[in-house]
RNA sequence: GGGAUCAUAGCUCAGCUGGGAGAGCAUCUGCCUUACAAGCAGAGGGUCAUAGGUUCGAGCCCUAUUGGUCCCACCA
């Protein structure tokens, strides 16, 4: 009648079809229930050029684990999925593949080149997502978005506009940093800075109308030198006094520029003289602003030097330097060379070195919309796990800058400005309500600016662009603002402020309240996984080899909030050992289910001390389970779970109902399997959100084995809760005083080295009717596991063998009388470690009992539980003392 | 320069608001016990980085120190 497992776990076999069903029955599907509460969470929307990588799967599989865990509670619970076009990483792809053809993406011209990156798209961008259906991901792929696709465009639009309007938009002539050999402008968040080895140029500039004499700054970049348009000094210096007001010759140029003061000069740093290059320093830029000097652009986009550096025109930044320094050597103007290291910033995407620069680019004024984010925090409308993260975050937002959105690539969202061809009037409008004429002029040609938005514009939107925002949606209603969002601490700055200030602004709400944090995975030696490296481990080779399931624990296991983890091939075989033995044990359980009667009568009063002891752990563990998960410690929980089902309930539970399944006349039977049944499919529950497809697969060929059917997937089945009547707290101690019992006798086997088929007699000795009747009650399965031959419960060691072995347990001491086995040395040796044991504890317990501070401050609670353990470990340590006594005759 | 974080068994790491030092892997010793050798039973192994402090009590809180990692930052 049964169907039956396989005898070993193949995930292979089991996740592809069981995934079908899933999207078939539409488990994933979530629509607009007010009956029920929602719970969302948005994904961080991988770029469309990306793989699967570790990164991705642990990511995802902590969202797919709250999302499950939230879906079986009864929420109507939405896991909105989607990508990112990534605009300079698509971008760049395209270009490197029309390279290959031969093409430039100038030939192509605009239009051609972005229907070259549509048809990318098509051909890659679905890529990542069908490697995240692999990972058992339980997105609402029914909602699936896009970045760039009509409804996001629109919000991005109706957000530039809006914010044009109220003034936190607008297009200006900054420093911004230049990437040379993507050739656009980038964000401060977009800057990696990099220690790297230079030098410091110590260089004379004559000063004007006096000949011979010189001040001697100091730069690490000679070549901007070419536009230098003053000579800056602290006012408080007392060296240069004189010189403030006066002229300067610029060597090379020849040309007098001023010597200002200023307190942006550190007098103790280099001469005390700095050389100010407006154009391309953003401190100097600041200068500049101060003492109204000139901005000289010396560089061409490429970063080579333009026709304003005379004979430098043409050459590359660092060729220039070099020329320079040569050249100024042979005027006798350079005075030393020094080594220096220095921070530089390169683009985070190519490493180039970036150039500031002055470029007229569209900013987000940040000032305004960072304070409301800031207040979130403060407000706890919105809570970073680990909390560790807040000061990251309000750091960030605390010295916020203006957000520099525009770039010079193609593939993007088109900013929608036009500019009059004849007045140049800048008219802000959607794509659909573009004006014909210029309202100033009435000219009618109009050209639209050719810059695309940074690519995390659109992804800022993110949490209700997908839900219909700005269009006032049933769906943006109920599932937003969204629960939690997980992502890694590496994109704080990109992306999860961005959110933060963009949902406050934009719906007047923080987009969500959570935000889990997780750190990188790393290779086995604790290096950032890179493809340069080539230390990178495919999260679908894993799963090809080890199951979905194996990965995702291993991803989850031992890993606190926010921390970095080394990724082991071992843990992965610890994981698939775990789903084996989770498989073996249902595997068992269902084999004897198939002879089983009558479990529909079971009820709780017929369970025996171990049923109900397994039961009321079960259920404690289903409390705790809970609460981990509800304070997101999931490796806490799953560690919980695991330890549970392997030793709790495979190593003792089955072990001690064995011999009641094998017999044909135990009145217990229906009972252990009633209990069994019952532990597993709660397990089974419990571990599902960490390991969904083994879970299901058990659930389901249960059910069909049971003729039962509680609900045809176990994803969407009630999440266990903690009831009163399975709490059985005298059971659970009973048959934790039975498995001190055993482990002591395994023990004294063990160590004497007694193989387990030889079966001796075990005699129980205990003064306590309580303890008495727990070893009567339990007679049966302390015999198999003690591997006892016999079992006999007495009240005192009258006609026991003097010489018999013994162990000492809280309340009862456990004799084996046989005789070959004695070794009484050792015997003595065991007893007196166990003694100096005891004593130690009954200091530390005396101590603290006798201490009037403890017995006035602590609470009443843990004071019971001391004097409890003083009880008990003094009638341990008569015991002890006794049979060592005893031993010593 | 500012900030964060880590230092616990041979290795990799858990240890949530202070009260029992833990897991996986590795090692050693027995077991092919009819769910599982991807297993079962047992064992060894730690001054919880160092020095102080708070507390009846510290791996956990405070201070300093050492060593590592990361983030931020306009010292030319």
């Amino acid at each position: 009648m049964a169907k039956e497992l396989e005898k070993t776990y193949n995930p292979q076999e089991i996740e592809g079809r069981l995934y079908e069903k899933w999207m078939e029955k539409k488990y994933f599907h979530a629509e607009v229930d007010r009956s029920k509460d929602p719970f969302t969470i948005v994904i961080p929307p991988p770029n469309i050029t990306g793989k699967l990588h570790m990164g991705h799967a642990l990511d995802n599989t902590m969202q797919d684990i709250l999302i499950r865990f939230k879906r079986m509670q009864g929420y109507n619970t939405l896991w909105m999925p989607g990508t990112d076009h990534a605009s300079i990483a698509t971008e760049v792809k395209v270009i490197d593949q029309l390279k290959k053809e031969g093409i430039d993406k100038e030939d192509l011209g605009r239009e051609g080149f972005l229907k070259r990156a549509w048809k990318w798209k098509e051909e890659y961008g679905g890529t990542i997502i069908s490697q995240l259906k692999k990972m058992g991901s339980s997105c609402d792929w029914d909602r699936e978005r896009f970045t760039l696709d009509e409804g996001c465009s629109k919000a991005v639009e109706e957000v530039f506009i809006k914010l044009h309007k109220k003034g936190l938009i607008y297009k200006g002539s900054r420093i911004i940093n230049w990437c040379p050999v993507c050739q656009t402008s980038i964000s401060d968040a977009e800057v990696e800075h990099e220690e790297q080895a230079g030098h410091f140029w110590h260089i004379n500039y004559p000063i004007a109308g006096e000949e011979g004499r010189f001040v001697e700054i100091a730069t690490t970049r000679p070549e901007t030198l070419l536009g230098d348009t003053a000579v800056a000094v602290h006012p408080d210096d007392e060296r240069y006094q004189d010189l403030i007001g006066k002229n300067v010759i610029l060597p090379l140029v020849n040309k007098e520029i001023p010597v200002v003061a200023d307190s942006y000069v550190d007098k103790e740093f280099g001469t005390g003289v700095v050389k100010i290059t407006p154009a391309h320093d953003p401190n100097d830029f600041e200068v500049g602003k101060r003492h109204n000097l000139e901005e000289i652009n010396i560089m061409n986009d490429d970063a080579t030097i333009n026709e304003k550096g005379g004979k430098y025109a043409g050459m590359d930044r660092y060729e220039a330097r070099k020329q320079m320094v040569k050249d100024l050597d042979e005027l006798g103007l350079l005075v030393k060379v020094e080594d220096h290291t220095h921070n530089v910033g390169t683009h985070d995407r190519c490493k180039t070195t970036v150039e500031p620069m002055i470029k007229k680019q569209w900013f987000v004024k940040m000032e305004e919309l960072a304070k409301p984010a800031i207040d979130a925090l403060k407000n706890k409308d919105l809570k970073f796990v680990p909390e560790r993260f807040d000061k990251t975050y309000l750091h960030w937002l605390e010295n916020i800058r203006d957000w520099c959105i525009s770039r010079q690539l193609w593939w993007g969202h088109r900013i929608p400005a036009y500019y009059c061809d004849s007045c140049g009037e800048t008219i802000i409008a959607r794509a659909s309500e573009r004006p014909c004429t210029c309202p100033k002029c009435g000219h009618d040609k109009l050209t639209q600016d050719p810059d695309t938005l940074d690519t995390w514009f659109s992804s800022a939107l993110w949490p209700f662009s997908t839900l219909g925002w700005p269009d006032k949606t049933e769906e943006l209603d109920y599932f937003y603002p969204t629960n939690v969002l997980v992502t890694g601490y590496d994109i704080i700055f990109f992306w999860v402020i961005r959110m933060v200030f963009s949902g406050l602004e934009h719906t007047g709400k923080t987009p969500f309240d959570t935000v889990f944090i997780h750190g990188l995975v790393r290779d086995s030696q604790g290096r950032k996984m890179s493809k340069s490296l080539g230390n990178g481990i495919d999260p679908l080779e894993i799963i090809e080899q080890y199951g979905a399931d194996a990965l995702r624990l291993t991803l989850i296991t031992g890993n606190a909030p926010g921390n970095d983890m080394r990724f082991y091939m071992e843990r992965v075989e610890a994981s698939r050992n775990f789903a084996n033995k989770v498989w073996n044990a249902s595997r068992f359980i269902m084999m004897n289910l198939e002879k089983s009667e009558g479990l529909d009568s079971v009820t709780l009063d017929s369970l025996t001390q171990a049923d109900k002891w397994i039961l009321s752990k079960v259920n404690t563990l289903t409390k705790d389970v809970t609460y981990n998960m509800e304070s997101y410690e999931l490796g806490i929980a799953v560690q919980k779970i695991y330890d549970f089902i392997w030793e709790e309930f495979c190593d003792w539970y089955i072990e001690m109902v064995k011999p009641r399944l094998y017999s044909d006349t135990d009145e217990t039977k229906a009972a252990a399997l009633w209990t069994l049944k019952t532990v597993l499919i709660q397990s089974l529950k419990l571990l599902h959100p960490y390991m969904p497809f083994i879970t299901e697969e058990i659930f389901c060929t249960l059910q069909e084995a049971l003729g039962e059917c509680e609900q045809e997937s176990i994803m969407i089945s009630a999440w266990p809760v903690w009831q009163d009547a399975w709490n059985y707290a005298k059971d659970e101690e009973a048959v934790e005083t039975i498995k001190a019992a055993v482990k002591r006798i395994r023990n004294v086997r063990a160590e004497m080295n007694v193989p387990p088929s030889k079966k001796a007699m075990v005699i129980v000795v205990s003064e306590e009717e309580k303890i008495r009747t727990i070893f009567e009650t339990s007679k049966l399965f302390f015999a198999t596991l003690g591997y006892a031959s016999e079992v006999q419960i007495k009240e005192n060691k009258d006609g026991i063998a003097e010489d018999a072995v013994s162990t000492v347990i809280h309340g009862a001491t456990i004799y084996m009388p046989f005789a070959e086995l004695v070794d009484i040395e050792k015997e003595v040796e065991r007893l007196e470690k166990e003694e100096k044991r005891l004593t130690g504890e009954l200091k530390r317990v005396n101590g603290m009992l006798n201490n009037e501070k403890f017995i006035s401050k602590a609470p009443e609670s843990k004071i019971n539980e001391e004097k409890a353990k003083l009880e008990k470990y003094t009638d341990m340590m008569n015991q002890v003392r006794e049979r060592l006594a005893q031993l010593k005759k």
